[in-house]
DNA sequence: TTAATATGAAACACATAGTTTCATATCTTT
DNA sequence: AAAGATATGAAACTATGTGTTTCATATTAA
């Protein structure tokens, strides 16, 4: 008995060739028109054209293209998150923010659209609503500084510098941009007197 | 003979009464809903409602809500950007930091919805965008930051920091909050070694 | 080969933006 | 105070985007 198709299945686990194919488009498809404009001018009809796919296919596989974003990022932006927080710890800074800096360079491609590209904004709300969870029990060596606000400015100040710095047709070498990641966005709030 | 009334003339220079009482009802209502949700999930029919206008009188005045937005933050960032940017002047930026968070403090209302309210994200790109206008030529002292970097992270700094200022529940006290955005923010861009 | 199922396409319901038209109320001017 | 100018409100309309349902077809795994 031929089933009634289920409108929204869960694919993210699917074994079936067809649903990898279609995913695999959507995610190339999005991907390559955020680098072109902001997510609030790209619409599913178009993501849908874009990936060769029919427009209803996209809702069975994400619930809507923010939602895609999300998925898109959160690994990613979880990795760089406590790459960029390990800058906090007890250890040397400026290992740690080399560190951060080399990860983004190996994944220039995705973090160049991911952060400069139309999905930026949303992104950064994101990036700090979760360095805030991973971050929430740190306290800063500058008892001047409340603790949250320290994690505030750390985070915003990666994230202004990885998009300037993806941004340059040629950009500064890793070990230069570390460099002044640690001195102008780290160690004034980690260090002071 | 009675004119056939335009759908969009420019009202902004308006002597009548009745465009100022519908001008002030718009931006009355629209500043109280973006204290409560974000930008894009204000409906025009919404601040209508609010405002006890007319749907199409909205379209009269404003293009968009988006435009009605940039209008009402303009001037204000164009204040809170030259008393940021002194700071980068060869003066002591402790004044200047000072006289920055004293302005915020004494227009908390505005500044509170603008930065910590639904249009945050738009108003933070804006504010990058005159920013970087306005000190297109300066130089940091610091040779090893390059002068557009340093400019975007004093520039995201200062919103992180008055936004998580105004957020609080028991805001520290103006002098403090000047002397943090010094130390933390400004001190590190303007000066190095 | 067969049964299951992912897909594509069409038709739909719904929300919002933005415009046009016209009658009415309110304003400014004399 | 009267008269002409004009801003407003309401209704009807176009256009666009979201998200869903249904069903025939193609592809897959068994």
């Amino acid at each position: 008995m031929t089933q009634g198709k289920i409108y929204r299945a869960d694919y993210s686990t699917a074994k079936d060739a067809r649903v990898h194919q279609t995913r695999a488009a959507i995610r190339k498809a999005f991907l390559n028109l955020l680098d072109q404009k902001p997510l609030d001018q790209i619409t599913v009809r178009e993501i849908a054209t874009e990936a060769a796919i029919g427009y209803t296919t996209f809702f069975r596989h994400h619930p809507s293209k923010e939602e895609l974003l999300n998925e898109i990022a959160a690994a990613e932006i979880q990795n760089l998150i406590e790459l960029a927080l390990s800058v906090l710890g007890p250890n040397d800074s400026r290992d740690a923010s080399l560190a951060m800096c080399g990860y983004v360079a190996e994944h220039r491609a995705l973090w160049s659209t991911l952060l400069t590209g139309g999905a930026a904004s949303v992104l950064r709300e994101e990036f700090v609503r979760l360095s805030l969870q991973v971050a929430a029990a740190w306290q800063g060596a500058d008892e001047t500084i409340p603790p949250e606000l320290g994690v505030i400015l750390v985070t915003s100040g990666t994230i202004e510098l990885l998009a300037w710095w993806l941004k340059q047709k040629d950009p500064l070498p890793v070990e230069k941009i570390a460099a002044i990641f640690d001195s102008a966005v780290v160690s004034p709030i980690i260090r002071s007197s």
